[in-house]
DNA sequence: AAATTGTATATTGTCAACAATATATCAAAA
DNA sequence: TTTTGATATATTGTTGACAATATACAATTT
Protein backbone atom coordinates (compact mmCIF):
# COMPACT_ATOMS: atom_id res chain seq x y z
CA UNK A 1 0.00 0.00 0.00
CA UNK A 2 3.32 2.13 0.88
CA UNK A 3 4.46 1.00 -2.01
CA UNK A 4 2.20 2.69 -4.37
CA UNK A 5 3.51 5.82 -2.76
CA UNK A 6 7.04 5.40 -3.21
CA UNK A 7 6.60 4.30 -6.84
CA UNK A 8 4.76 7.32 -7.44
CA UNK A 9 8.03 9.33 -5.50
CA UNK A 10 10.32 7.37 -7.64
CA UNK A 11 8.88 7.86 -11.12
CA UNK A 12 7.80 11.25 -10.95
CA UNK A 13 8.36 13.98 -13.05
CA UNK A 14 5.06 15.56 -13.66
CA UNK A 15 3.85 15.81 -10.31
CA UNK A 16 5.08 17.36 -6.88
CA UNK A 17 5.89 16.13 -4.04
CA UNK A 18 3.35 18.14 -2.92
CA UNK A 19 0.29 17.05 -4.61
CA UNK A 20 1.21 13.05 -4.64
CA UNK A 21 1.61 13.62 -0.49
CA UNK A 22 -1.77 15.55 -0.48
CA UNK A 23 -3.54 12.49 -2.87
CA UNK A 24 -2.40 10.04 -0.52
CA UNK A 25 -3.44 11.89 3.09
CA UNK A 26 -6.53 12.84 1.54
CA UNK A 27 -6.92 9.17 0.51
CA UNK A 28 -6.39 7.69 3.75
CA UNK A 29 -8.60 10.44 5.33
CA UNK A 30 -11.69 9.66 3.23
CA UNK A 31 -10.58 5.64 3.71
CA UNK A 32 -10.87 6.45 7.37
CA UNK A 33 -7.43 5.65 8.02
CA UNK A 34 -6.74 8.75 9.73
CA UNK A 35 -9.37 9.37 12.09
CA UNK A 36 -11.41 12.43 12.88
CA UNK A 37 -9.05 14.40 15.59
CA UNK A 38 -6.04 12.41 14.94
CA UNK A 39 -3.23 14.43 15.46
CA UNK A 40 -0.74 14.79 12.02
CA UNK A 41 2.75 14.40 12.71
CA UNK A 42 4.80 16.35 9.93
CA UNK A 43 7.61 14.39 10.53
CA UNK A 44 6.03 10.87 11.13
CA UNK A 45 4.30 12.03 7.76
CA UNK A 46 7.40 12.81 6.04
CA UNK A 47 9.60 9.99 7.31
CA UNK A 48 6.61 7.55 5.89
CA UNK A 49 6.32 9.42 2.70
CA UNK A 50 10.28 9.56 2.23
CA UNK A 51 10.00 13.20 1.87
CA UNK A 52 10.78 16.27 4.15
CA UNK A 53 8.28 18.53 5.80
CA UNK A 54 7.94 20.98 3.05
CA UNK A 55 5.54 19.07 1.01
CA UNK A 56 4.03 17.60 3.91
CA UNK A 57 2.73 21.18 4.94
CA UNK A 58 2.36 22.24 1.80
CA UNK A 59 -0.45 19.32 0.99
CA UNK A 60 -1.96 19.97 4.82
CA UNK A 61 -2.56 23.51 3.74
CA UNK A 62 -4.59 22.30 0.71
CA UNK A 63 -6.05 19.71 3.06
CA UNK A 64 -7.02 22.53 5.42
CA UNK A 65 -8.81 24.59 2.42
CA UNK A 66 -10.64 21.11 1.51
CA UNK A 67 -12.06 20.98 5.11
CA UNK A 68 -10.43 17.52 5.43
CA UNK A 69 -7.80 18.85 7.94
CA UNK A 70 -7.60 22.12 10.73
CA UNK A 71 -4.53 23.46 12.32
CA UNK A 72 -4.23 24.97 16.08
CA UNK A 73 -1.53 27.47 16.29
CA UNK A 74 1.76 25.81 17.33
CA UNK A 75 0.25 22.55 17.62
CA UNK A 76 0.02 21.38 13.86
CA UNK A 77 -2.67 20.16 12.45
CA UNK A 78 -5.62 17.58 12.54
CA UNK A 79 -7.78 15.99 11.19
CA UNK A 80 -10.66 17.51 11.06
CA UNK A 81 -13.69 16.82 13.33
CA UNK A 82 -17.00 17.71 12.75
CA UNK A 83 -19.77 18.22 14.71
CA UNK A 84 -23.31 17.06 13.73
CA UNK A 85 -24.40 21.09 13.08
CA UNK A 86 -22.00 20.94 10.78
CA UNK A 87 -23.11 17.51 8.93
CA UNK A 88 -26.07 18.02 8.70
CA UNK A 89 -24.87 21.51 6.75
CA UNK A 90 -22.59 19.87 4.62
CA UNK A 91 -25.11 17.48 3.43
CA UNK A 92 -27.33 20.66 2.62
CA UNK A 93 -25.12 21.71 0.44
CA UNK A 94 -24.86 18.57 -0.97
CA UNK A 95 -28.50 18.20 -1.66
CA UNK A 96 -28.61 21.41 -3.59
CA UNK A 97 -25.57 20.74 -5.59
CA UNK A 98 -27.09 17.16 -6.66
CA UNK A 99 -30.09 18.57 -7.64
CA UNK A 100 -28.52 20.61 -9.86
CA UNK A 101 -26.77 18.07 -11.19
CA UNK A 102 -30.00 15.59 -11.58
CA UNK A 103 -31.61 18.63 -13.42
CA UNK A 104 -28.66 19.23 -15.79
CA UNK A 105 -28.47 15.61 -16.53
CA UNK A 106 -32.36 15.74 -17.18
CA UNK A 107 -31.71 18.83 -19.62
CA UNK A 108 -29.77 16.68 -21.31
CA UNK A 109 -29.67 13.05 -20.96
CA UNK A 110 -27.85 10.49 -23.42
CA UNK A 111 -29.77 6.78 -23.89
CA UNK A 112 -26.37 5.73 -23.07
CA UNK A 113 -26.66 7.29 -19.92
CA UNK A 114 -30.38 5.97 -19.48
CA UNK A 115 -28.94 2.54 -20.06
CA UNK A 116 -26.36 3.06 -16.98
CA UNK A 117 -28.38 3.80 -15.08
CA UNK A 118 -31.29 1.63 -15.22
CA UNK A 119 -28.64 -1.25 -15.36
CA UNK A 120 -27.24 -0.30 -11.64
CA UNK A 121 -30.67 -0.07 -10.79
CA UNK A 122 -31.73 -3.71 -11.37
CA UNK A 123 -28.21 -4.48 -9.88
CA UNK A 124 -28.94 -2.73 -7.08
CA UNK A 125 -32.48 -5.05 -7.00
CA UNK A 126 -30.93 -8.01 -6.87
CA UNK A 127 -28.29 -6.57 -4.16
CA UNK A 128 -31.48 -6.39 -2.12
CA UNK A 129 -32.41 -9.74 -2.70
CA UNK A 130 -29.58 -11.05 -1.61
CA UNK A 131 -29.37 -8.89 1.61
CA UNK A 132 -26.18 -7.62 -0.02
CA UNK A 133 -25.90 -3.98 1.43
CA UNK A 134 -21.94 -3.88 0.44
CA UNK A 135 -22.95 -4.33 -2.88
CA UNK A 136 -25.75 -1.80 -2.63
CA UNK A 137 -23.47 0.35 -1.14
CA UNK A 138 -20.80 0.20 -3.47
CA UNK A 139 -23.31 0.57 -6.76
CA UNK A 140 -25.00 3.68 -5.10
CA UNK A 141 -21.72 5.31 -4.97
CA UNK A 142 -21.69 4.55 -8.61
CA UNK A 143 -25.31 5.69 -9.42
CA UNK A 144 -24.24 8.87 -8.34
CA UNK A 145 -21.07 8.79 -10.27
CA UNK A 146 -22.33 8.66 -13.34
CA UNK A 147 -25.26 10.93 -12.79
CA UNK A 148 -22.72 13.30 -11.85
CA UNK A 149 -20.09 12.49 -14.58
CA UNK A 150 -23.24 12.73 -17.23
CA UNK A 151 -24.36 15.90 -16.31
CA UNK A 152 -21.15 17.27 -17.67
CA UNK A 153 -20.72 20.18 -15.52
CA UNK A 154 -16.84 20.87 -14.30
CA UNK A 155 -17.71 22.64 -11.43
CA UNK A 156 -20.44 21.08 -10.01
CA UNK A 157 -18.66 17.55 -9.98
CA UNK A 158 -15.94 19.51 -8.01
CA UNK A 159 -18.10 20.97 -5.54
CA UNK A 160 -20.32 18.22 -5.23
CA UNK A 161 -17.05 16.02 -5.20
CA UNK A 162 -15.51 18.02 -2.42
CA UNK A 163 -18.70 18.02 -0.28
CA UNK A 164 -19.10 13.77 -0.85
CA UNK A 165 -15.20 13.98 0.70
CA UNK A 166 -15.84 16.28 3.97
CA UNK A 167 -18.90 14.52 4.82
CA UNK A 168 -16.80 10.93 4.70
CA UNK A 169 -15.53 12.66 8.26
CA UNK A 170 -18.06 10.98 9.83
CA UNK A 171 -16.82 7.33 9.77
CA UNK A 172 -19.96 5.70 11.66
CA UNK A 173 -20.96 3.12 8.98
CA UNK A 174 -24.63 2.40 9.39
CA UNK A 175 -26.05 -0.93 8.69
CA UNK A 176 -28.03 -0.69 5.78
CA UNK A 177 -31.77 -2.51 6.55
CA UNK A 178 -33.36 -3.64 3.31
CA UNK A 179 -36.60 -2.00 3.47
CA UNK A 180 -34.30 1.54 3.44
CA UNK A 181 -32.82 0.01 0.39
CA UNK A 182 -35.70 -0.40 -1.13
CA UNK A 183 -36.72 2.55 -0.08
CA UNK A 184 -33.91 3.90 -1.87
CA UNK A 185 -33.70 2.77 -4.60
CA UNK A 186 -37.43 3.37 -5.14
CA UNK A 187 -36.20 6.90 -5.17
CA UNK A 188 -32.93 5.90 -8.08
CA UNK A 189 -35.79 4.64 -9.91
CA UNK A 190 -38.16 7.97 -10.00
CA UNK A 191 -34.92 9.74 -10.92
CA UNK A 192 -34.45 7.73 -13.79
CA UNK A 193 -37.78 8.67 -14.67
CA UNK A 194 -37.44 12.38 -14.40
CA UNK A 195 -34.32 11.96 -16.63
CA UNK A 196 -35.86 9.87 -19.23
CA UNK A 197 -38.70 12.50 -19.14
CA UNK A 198 -36.62 15.21 -19.65
CA UNK A 199 -38.15 16.88 -16.53
CA UNK A 200 -35.75 19.46 -14.99
CA UNK A 201 -37.85 20.52 -12.54
CA UNK A 202 -38.64 17.20 -11.16
CA UNK A 203 -35.68 16.13 -11.41
CA UNK A 204 -33.83 18.29 -9.16
CA UNK A 205 -36.44 17.95 -6.52
CA UNK A 206 -35.90 14.30 -6.54
CA UNK A 207 -32.06 14.72 -7.03
CA UNK A 208 -32.38 16.79 -3.82
CA UNK A 209 -34.89 14.95 -1.74
CA UNK A 210 -32.89 11.53 -2.47
CA UNK A 211 -29.77 13.20 -1.05
CA UNK A 212 -31.93 14.71 2.13
CA UNK A 213 -33.53 11.31 2.37
CA UNK A 214 -29.91 9.75 2.35
CA UNK A 215 -28.93 11.49 4.95
CA UNK A 216 -32.17 11.31 7.13
CA UNK A 217 -31.73 7.12 6.78
CA UNK A 218 -27.88 7.35 7.61
CA UNK A 219 -28.77 9.34 10.88
CA UNK A 220 -31.48 7.03 12.22
CA UNK A 221 -29.66 4.13 11.15
CA UNK A 222 -26.70 5.47 13.53
CA UNK A 223 -28.71 6.75 16.07
CA UNK A 224 -30.47 3.45 16.80
CA UNK A 225 -27.39 2.19 17.34
CA UNK A 226 -26.75 5.23 19.79
CA UNK A 227 -23.45 5.37 18.74
CA UNK A 228 -23.06 8.42 16.82
CA UNK A 229 -20.19 10.84 19.06
CA UNK A 230 -18.14 12.47 16.57
CA UNK A 231 -13.98 12.25 17.38
CA UNK A 232 -14.43 9.08 19.72
CA UNK A 233 -10.89 8.12 18.43
CA UNK A 234 -8.14 9.16 19.71
CA UNK A 235 -5.19 6.91 18.83
CA UNK A 236 -3.00 8.40 16.28
CA UNK A 237 -2.33 6.44 13.02
CA UNK A 238 0.20 9.32 12.20
CA UNK A 239 2.05 9.32 15.31
CA UNK A 240 5.15 7.51 16.15
CA UNK A 241 5.98 8.32 19.92
CA UNK A 242 9.07 7.58 21.06
CA UNK A 243 9.69 7.68 24.40
CA UNK A 244 13.06 9.50 25.23
CA UNK B 1 -1.12 49.33 2.22
CA UNK B 2 1.81 47.23 2.49
CA UNK B 3 1.75 48.60 6.70
CA UNK B 4 -1.14 46.74 7.43
CA UNK B 5 0.43 43.96 6.35
CA UNK B 6 3.66 44.60 8.38
CA UNK B 7 1.86 45.38 11.21
CA UNK B 8 0.15 42.24 11.40
CA UNK B 9 3.29 40.44 11.45
CA UNK B 10 4.80 42.52 13.78
CA UNK B 11 1.70 42.01 16.18
CA UNK B 12 1.05 38.26 15.65
CA UNK B 13 0.84 35.73 18.18
CA UNK B 14 -2.14 34.31 17.49
CA UNK B 15 -1.67 33.98 13.89
CA UNK B 16 0.87 32.18 11.53
CA UNK B 17 2.56 33.87 8.91
CA UNK B 18 1.02 31.57 6.56
CA UNK B 19 -2.37 32.80 7.32
CA UNK B 20 -1.34 36.00 6.83
CA UNK B 21 0.19 36.19 3.80
CA UNK B 22 -2.76 34.06 2.30
CA UNK B 23 -5.08 36.80 3.54
CA UNK B 24 -3.32 39.39 1.57
CA UNK B 25 -2.98 37.42 -1.51
CA UNK B 26 -6.67 36.77 -1.41
CA UNK B 27 -7.27 40.15 -1.11
CA UNK B 28 -5.07 41.69 -3.85
CA UNK B 29 -6.20 38.73 -6.26
CA UNK B 30 -9.99 39.52 -5.49
CA UNK B 31 -9.37 43.19 -5.59
CA UNK B 32 -7.46 42.61 -8.87
CA UNK B 33 -3.85 43.96 -7.63
CA UNK B 34 -3.02 40.98 -9.06
CA UNK B 35 -4.44 39.94 -12.26
CA UNK B 36 -5.56 36.52 -13.88
CA UNK B 37 -2.63 34.94 -15.60
CA UNK B 38 0.00 37.15 -13.70
CA UNK B 39 2.97 35.07 -12.38
CA UNK B 40 3.22 35.10 -8.53
CA UNK B 41 7.13 35.26 -8.18
CA UNK B 42 7.63 33.48 -4.73
CA UNK B 43 11.08 35.31 -3.40
CA UNK B 44 9.76 38.84 -4.42
CA UNK B 45 6.12 37.87 -2.56
CA UNK B 46 8.43 36.84 0.54
CA UNK B 47 10.58 40.03 0.47
CA UNK B 48 7.52 41.99 0.10
CA UNK B 49 6.06 40.87 3.26
CA UNK B 50 9.06 40.35 4.82
CA UNK B 51 8.77 36.53 5.32
CA UNK B 52 10.42 33.43 3.83
CA UNK B 53 9.00 31.67 0.63
CA UNK B 54 7.85 29.09 2.88
CA UNK B 55 4.92 30.44 4.53
CA UNK B 56 4.53 32.39 1.00
CA UNK B 57 4.25 28.52 -1.05
CA UNK B 58 1.63 27.18 2.00
CA UNK B 59 -0.61 30.39 1.53
CA UNK B 60 -0.62 29.80 -2.42
CA UNK B 61 -1.41 25.98 -1.79
CA UNK B 62 -4.36 27.01 -0.23
CA UNK B 63 -5.27 29.48 -3.04
CA UNK B 64 -4.65 26.68 -5.44
CA UNK B 65 -7.52 24.29 -3.29
CA UNK B 66 -9.33 27.84 -3.40
CA UNK B 67 -9.13 27.94 -6.90
CA UNK B 68 -7.91 31.26 -6.97
CA UNK B 69 -4.26 30.24 -8.31
CA UNK B 70 -2.64 27.65 -10.06
CA UNK B 71 0.56 25.55 -10.51
CA UNK B 72 2.61 24.41 -13.24
CA UNK B 73 5.43 22.33 -12.59
CA UNK B 74 8.89 23.98 -12.42
CA UNK B 75 7.28 27.04 -13.39
CA UNK B 76 5.52 28.12 -10.17
CA UNK B 77 2.24 29.79 -8.94
CA UNK B 78 -0.16 32.03 -11.37
CA UNK B 79 -3.35 33.99 -10.73
CA UNK B 80 -5.50 31.33 -11.93
CA UNK B 81 -7.19 32.27 -15.52
CA UNK B 82 -10.86 32.00 -15.92
CA UNK B 83 -12.71 30.66 -19.17
CA UNK B 84 -15.76 31.60 -19.91
CA UNK B 85 -17.36 28.25 -19.41
CA UNK B 86 -15.53 27.89 -16.31
CA UNK B 87 -17.49 31.53 -15.07
CA UNK B 88 -20.93 30.63 -16.09
CA UNK B 89 -20.27 27.38 -14.25
CA UNK B 90 -19.55 28.99 -11.17
CA UNK B 91 -22.27 31.15 -11.40
CA UNK B 92 -24.60 28.33 -11.88
CA UNK B 93 -23.56 26.38 -8.60
CA UNK B 94 -23.25 30.26 -7.14
CA UNK B 95 -27.09 30.19 -8.31
CA UNK B 96 -28.19 27.59 -6.49
CA UNK B 97 -26.56 28.12 -3.10
CA UNK B 98 -27.92 31.51 -3.16
CA UNK B 99 -31.31 30.37 -3.98
CA UNK B 100 -31.02 27.97 -1.33
CA UNK B 101 -29.49 30.39 1.02
CA UNK B 102 -32.84 32.61 0.10
CA UNK B 103 -35.17 29.69 0.85
CA UNK B 104 -33.49 29.44 4.27
CA UNK B 105 -33.58 32.99 5.07
CA UNK B 106 -37.36 32.85 4.00
CA UNK B 107 -38.11 30.11 6.48
CA UNK B 108 -36.85 31.76 9.26
CA UNK B 109 -36.58 35.98 8.85
CA UNK B 110 -36.46 38.30 11.19
CA UNK B 111 -38.64 42.07 11.54
CA UNK B 112 -34.37 42.88 11.55
CA UNK B 113 -33.34 41.56 8.51
CA UNK B 114 -36.27 42.64 7.07
CA UNK B 115 -36.12 45.75 7.93
CA UNK B 116 -31.97 46.48 7.19
CA UNK B 117 -32.68 44.52 3.41
CA UNK B 118 -36.07 47.31 3.24
CA UNK B 119 -33.56 50.06 3.83
CA UNK B 120 -30.80 48.90 1.35
CA UNK B 121 -33.60 48.80 -1.35
CA UNK B 122 -34.28 52.21 -0.59
CA UNK B 123 -30.43 53.77 -0.81
CA UNK B 124 -29.87 51.75 -4.05
CA UNK B 125 -32.90 52.92 -5.81
CA UNK B 126 -31.88 56.77 -4.22
CA UNK B 127 -28.54 55.62 -6.52
CA UNK B 128 -30.50 54.84 -9.52
CA UNK B 129 -31.85 58.11 -9.18
CA UNK B 130 -28.74 59.44 -8.58
CA UNK B 131 -27.48 57.52 -11.44
CA UNK B 132 -24.40 56.60 -9.16
CA UNK B 133 -23.54 52.87 -10.37
CA UNK B 134 -20.68 52.73 -8.05
CA UNK B 135 -22.75 53.08 -4.97
CA UNK B 136 -24.92 50.87 -6.45
CA UNK B 137 -22.77 48.50 -6.95
CA UNK B 138 -21.58 48.89 -3.28
CA UNK B 139 -25.12 48.54 -1.89
CA UNK B 140 -26.11 45.60 -3.92
CA UNK B 141 -23.11 43.59 -2.65
CA UNK B 142 -24.44 44.68 1.23
CA UNK B 143 -27.72 43.03 0.18
CA UNK B 144 -26.27 39.90 -0.36
CA UNK B 145 -24.16 39.69 2.19
CA UNK B 146 -27.00 40.89 5.01
CA UNK B 147 -29.18 37.59 2.97
CA UNK B 148 -26.19 35.36 3.47
CA UNK B 149 -25.59 36.12 7.03
CA UNK B 150 -29.29 36.12 8.32
CA UNK B 151 -29.78 33.24 6.47
CA UNK B 152 -27.52 31.60 9.32
CA UNK B 153 -26.15 28.78 7.36
CA UNK B 154 -22.31 28.60 7.50
CA UNK B 155 -21.58 25.95 5.41
CA UNK B 156 -23.72 27.84 2.30
CA UNK B 157 -22.16 31.20 3.64
CA UNK B 158 -18.45 29.61 3.27
CA UNK B 159 -19.06 27.68 -0.10
CA UNK B 160 -21.09 31.25 -1.74
CA UNK B 161 -18.09 33.17 -0.64
CA UNK B 162 -15.84 31.53 -2.39
CA UNK B 163 -17.36 31.39 -5.59
CA UNK B 164 -17.98 35.05 -5.17
CA UNK B 165 -14.19 35.08 -4.61
CA UNK B 166 -13.37 32.85 -7.85
CA UNK B 167 -16.04 35.24 -10.17
CA UNK B 168 -13.72 38.15 -8.89
CA UNK B 169 -10.73 36.48 -11.48
CA UNK B 170 -12.82 37.97 -13.87
CA UNK B 171 -11.89 41.91 -13.63
CA UNK B 172 -14.51 43.30 -16.61
CA UNK B 173 -16.30 45.58 -14.40
CA UNK B 174 -19.31 46.20 -16.37
CA UNK B 175 -20.60 49.96 -16.47
CA UNK B 176 -24.58 49.06 -14.97
CA UNK B 177 -27.04 51.29 -17.12
CA UNK B 178 -29.87 52.43 -14.81
CA UNK B 179 -32.25 50.42 -16.85
CA UNK B 180 -30.26 47.18 -15.50
CA UNK B 181 -30.34 48.68 -11.49
CA UNK B 182 -34.02 49.31 -12.07
CA UNK B 183 -34.41 45.77 -13.29
CA UNK B 184 -31.82 44.42 -9.82
CA UNK B 185 -33.29 46.11 -7.74
CA UNK B 186 -37.06 45.16 -8.98
CA UNK B 187 -35.46 41.51 -7.98
CA UNK B 188 -34.50 42.25 -4.82
CA UNK B 189 -37.98 43.99 -4.03
CA UNK B 190 -39.72 40.60 -5.05
CA UNK B 191 -37.67 38.80 -3.02
CA UNK B 192 -37.43 40.43 -0.07
CA UNK B 193 -41.40 40.04 -0.26
CA UNK B 194 -41.00 36.29 -0.43
CA UNK B 195 -38.90 36.18 2.76
CA UNK B 196 -41.96 38.56 4.51
CA UNK B 197 -44.19 35.92 2.87
CA UNK B 198 -42.34 33.31 4.01
CA UNK B 199 -42.41 31.70 1.12
CA UNK B 200 -39.15 29.28 0.75
CA UNK B 201 -39.83 27.94 -2.67
CA UNK B 202 -40.86 31.63 -4.32
CA UNK B 203 -37.77 32.79 -2.21
CA UNK B 204 -35.60 30.49 -3.28
CA UNK B 205 -36.78 30.58 -6.98
CA UNK B 206 -36.08 33.94 -6.95
CA UNK B 207 -32.82 34.15 -5.49
CA UNK B 208 -31.57 31.73 -8.06
CA UNK B 209 -33.09 33.88 -10.59
CA UNK B 210 -31.25 37.00 -9.49
CA UNK B 211 -28.44 35.34 -9.77
CA UNK B 212 -28.31 34.34 -12.89
CA UNK B 213 -29.96 37.38 -14.36
CA UNK B 214 -26.74 39.27 -12.97
CA UNK B 215 -24.58 37.01 -14.40
CA UNK B 216 -26.50 37.97 -17.68
CA UNK B 217 -26.61 41.36 -17.20
CA UNK B 218 -22.68 41.16 -16.56
CA UNK B 219 -21.81 39.28 -19.70
CA UNK B 220 -24.34 41.29 -22.20
CA UNK B 221 -22.79 44.13 -20.71
CA UNK B 222 -19.69 43.40 -21.54
CA UNK B 223 -20.58 42.05 -24.54
CA UNK B 224 -21.74 45.16 -25.64
CA UNK B 225 -17.83 46.66 -25.22
CA UNK B 226 -16.90 43.75 -27.44
CA UNK B 227 -14.14 43.20 -24.79
CA UNK B 228 -14.66 39.95 -22.59
CA UNK B 229 -11.46 38.07 -23.71
CA UNK B 230 -9.70 36.41 -20.57
CA UNK B 231 -6.07 36.81 -19.29
CA UNK B 232 -5.62 39.55 -21.90
CA UNK B 233 -2.78 41.23 -19.18
CA UNK B 234 0.67 39.58 -19.06
CA UNK B 235 2.46 41.83 -16.93
CA UNK B 236 3.15 41.46 -13.27
CA UNK B 237 3.00 42.77 -10.35
CA UNK B 238 4.41 40.46 -8.26
CA UNK B 239 7.72 40.15 -10.45
CA UNK B 240 10.67 42.23 -9.45
CA UNK B 241 12.46 41.80 -12.56
CA UNK B 242 16.03 42.84 -12.06
CA UNK B 243 18.62 42.53 -14.91
CA UNK B 244 21.51 40.79 -14.31
C1' DA C 1 -2.80 10.15 46.92
C1' DA C 2 -3.51 14.46 44.41
C1' DA C 3 -1.83 18.59 42.84
C1' DT C 4 2.08 21.45 41.45
C1' DT C 5 6.25 22.81 39.91
C1' DG C 6 10.52 22.27 37.24
C1' DT C 7 13.03 20.02 33.60
C1' DA C 8 13.75 17.37 29.47
C1' DT C 9 11.95 16.09 25.06
C1' DA C 10 9.16 16.59 20.95
C1' DT C 11 7.04 19.32 17.61
C1' DT C 12 5.99 23.18 15.26
C1' DG C 13 6.83 27.63 12.62
C1' DT C 14 10.19 29.66 10.13
C1' DC C 15 14.26 30.35 7.64
C1' DA C 16 18.35 29.76 4.61
C1' DA C 17 20.78 26.82 1.40
C1' DC C 18 21.14 23.50 -2.49
C1' DA C 19 20.20 21.06 -6.82
C1' DA C 20 17.28 20.85 -10.87
C1' DT C 21 14.71 23.22 -14.14
C1' DA C 22 13.30 27.07 -16.78
C1' DT C 23 14.15 31.65 -18.70
C1' DA C 24 16.88 35.28 -20.61
C1' DT C 25 21.02 36.90 -23.01
C1' DC C 26 24.17 37.04 -26.50
C1' DA C 27 27.16 35.32 -30.22
C1' DA C 28 27.52 32.76 -34.45
C1' DA C 29 25.50 30.82 -38.59
C1' DA C 30 22.02 30.68 -42.24
C1' DT D 1 17.69 40.06 -40.53
C1' DT D 2 16.22 35.85 -38.60
C1' DT D 3 17.37 31.57 -36.54
C1' DT D 4 20.06 28.58 -33.90
C1' DG D 5 22.95 27.29 -30.16
C1' DA D 6 25.67 28.12 -26.01
C1' DT D 7 26.02 30.33 -21.74
C1' DA D 8 24.56 32.73 -17.78
C1' DT D 9 20.92 34.03 -14.63
C1' DA D 10 16.63 33.43 -12.18
C1' DT D 11 13.28 30.62 -10.13
C1' DT D 12 11.41 26.70 -8.46
C1' DG D 13 11.15 22.26 -5.69
C1' DT D 14 13.08 20.39 -1.93
C1' DT D 15 15.84 19.80 2.01
C1' DG D 16 17.98 20.42 6.60
C1' DA D 17 18.67 23.52 10.51
C1' DC D 18 17.25 26.66 14.23
C1' DA D 19 14.44 29.09 17.69
C1' DA D 20 10.00 29.20 20.01
C1' DT D 21 6.35 26.75 21.81
C1' DA D 22 3.97 22.84 23.61
C1' DT D 23 3.96 18.29 25.67
C1' DA D 24 5.49 14.54 28.72
C1' DC D 25 7.77 13.15 32.76
C1' DA D 26 9.76 13.20 37.29
C1' DA D 27 10.43 15.38 41.67
C1' DT D 28 8.35 17.95 45.21
C1' DT D 29 4.81 19.78 48.08
C1' DT D 30 0.18 19.76 50.07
Amino acid sequence: MTEDVSDAIALRRAESLTAIVQKELERMIVDGELRAGDRLNEQALAQRFGVSRGPVREAMRALECAQLVSTRMNQGFFVREITPKETAEVYDVRAVVYGFICARLAMNVSAQALKELEGLIAQMDDAITANDPKTYYRLNLQFHDITIHHASHDRAQQTYRSLINESHLVRQRSLIEPERMRESNKEHAGLVDAFRAGDAELARRLGEEHSLAGYRRWKNSVAEDGAYSPAVSKNNAAETKQAP
